[in-house]
RNA sequence: GGAGAAAUGGCAGAGUGGUCGAAUGCGGCAGUCUUGAAAACUGUUGAGGGUCACACCUCCGGGGGUUCGAAUCCCUCUUUCUCCGCCA
């Protein structure tokens, strides 16, 4: 969530970037504002109150030390309407700092200048290309004709066991999805990731502090016995591991890979995007995730692309990098750029990645902080990219490396297959 | 799952109703001494709100209660440890 003393500061520029995202906050900031003053008067009332009475109990402490009993009983009738005066306050200050954060966990990160003004993602902006988009031969097939052909994913089998959007890998499909990970990974903690492994469930807190909670809790598949959460991405364990951290300048850079399935409800999609690998209850994906300085976390967004475009290059596949628009942008980031693979057999680009800087939106529910050089606290900020998910990467390969005598594995990944076609 | 014990500042650890935001030690920072460093000595060292800056307020695992007054008493939740049971 935004802060309050940063909204204070420009609330101008608040609401001309936030309309990027075709929303006219302008409202909302005044809200804010009104709100946030009207607590601050209030607190500063509630605790001229309270240090009264802390004055009081002091001297009626001090009269039944010295025996003063009489002066002490007369002194304790004074403190109840004080008492009672406090508590007033109180409510109604909690009332106030509870309305403040409603609302504020309902205004979406200010978009980056960068971030160009559009409604949906006709208006992303592409701003690389790469890849040739091979020539494939008669009859070649979309990626779930050849896993069929091939028997390396079967989606039936895992519509017996659990439903639509769990399939079952096997064979080689099974080891190639294991290669890719093992790949991903090298990749990451060579370029100095520290790679973790992570827990696919989360509490309440967690699910909080990176903006899944409250409002898309209907993403997210609920055990409601223990009352956690199946992750939607190990963006939300990894980055709550620094939840709470007062850190030193010199702890940054922190830079955390890691591997982890993800569930997703996908509610409400449907139709022929969701055929095969395209949308899926539970995938595989490969996560960076960066806690930076603040003068420097547009160098490393930077720096996070250029990596993604580093794997996606040796992996020789077609894909495009674009820019997201204020429509299409996240709620919690500040700015998004999103990588597209293209699906030669289905003739569309499908996201395998997308990486974000979030600024202080998320440090600030977070309390991720770091001692500046002036020996104040200040927020950090949270950066996090794919690289990669899972599926698409795979359904890519399948596609776009399909000949008449079978799938070719790239390259790069034969040492981890162990054979280099399917 | 059952029984018991515990949760205090970066860490260790005192504090069982009243100048306790909290002794002491370690660590950190600054200074003295030193050519420099170490050692020694001296000082300093939690967070949030609030203020131009002070003042002031809040925080001793979370929440609630008793009291004029709670780190200290009561209730509750969570977590950790020990023992028993079960178990990949």
């Amino acid at each position: 969530m935004l802060q309050v003393p940063f909204i204070r500061s420009n609330k101008a520029t608040v609401i001309k970037q936030l309309a990027k995202r075709n929303i006219d906050a302008t409202e909302m900031i005044d809200e804010v504002i009104a709100l946030d003053e009207n607590r601050r008067g209030l607190q500063t009332k509630l605790d001229t109150i309270l240090s009264e009475s802390n004055n009081l109990s002091k001297e009626i402490g001090n009269l039944f030390k010295s025996g003063e009993v009489q002066k002490a009983n007369a002194l304790k009738e004074q403190t109840s309407q004080l008492k009672e005066e406090s508590k007033q306050l109180s409510d109604q200050l909690n009332q106030k700092v509870e309305a403040l954060n409603e609302l504020l966990y309902k205004i979406p990160n200010v978009p980056n200048d960068l971030v160009p003004a559009g409604n949906t993602d006709d208006d992303n902006e592409e701003v690389f290309r790469a890849g040739e988009t091979p020539k494939l031969h008669d009859g070649a097939l979309p990626h779930w004709e050849l896993a069929k052909t091939y028997d390396i994913i079967d989606f039936e089998l895992g519509n017996k066991i659990t439903g639509a959007g769990f399939p079952v890998y096997k064979g080689k499909g099974a080891k190639l999805q294991r290669a890719l990970i093992a790949y991903f990974l090298d990749k990451n903690t060579a370029a100095g990731y520290t790679e973790y492994q992570l827990p696919h469930l989360v509490n309440e807190a967690s699910g909080f502090g990176t903006g899944q909670l409250p409002d898309k809790e209907g993403q997210m598949y609920h055990v409601t016995e223990d009352n956690l959460y199946l992750i939607p991405t190990a963006e939300v364990p990894a980055t709550n591991l620094f939840r709470d951290n007062l850190l030193n300048e010199s702890d940054l850079p922190i830079a955390v890979t890691g591997y982890t399935p993800c569930f997703r409800r996908e509610a409400g999609s449907y139709g022929a995007h969701v055929r095969g690998l395209n949308r899926l209850h539970q995938f595989d994906k490969v996560e960076i995730l960066r806690v930076e300085h603040p003068t420097r976390s547009y160098d490393a967004l930077n720096e996070m692309v250029e990596h993604v475009k580093g794997i996606l290059n040796e992996l020789k596949l077609p894909y495009r990098i674009l820019r997201l628009c204020g429509g299409d942008l996240g709620f919690t980031s500040a700015l998004t750029y999103d990588f597209e693979v293209f699906s030669t057999a289905q003739d569309r680009w499908l996201e395998i990645s997308s990486v974000s800087n979030f600024e202080t939106f998320q440090a600030n529910r977070l309390k991720l902080r770091f001692k500046n050089a002036e020996g104040k606290n200040e927020l950090c900020h949270t950066l996090n990219g794919s690289s990669l998910a899972l599926p698409r990467v795979l359904a890519g390969i399948l596609e776009n490396y399909q000949t008449p005598e079978g799938i070719q594995i790239p390259e790069v990944l034969v040492p981890y297959t162990g054979f280099d076609k399917i």
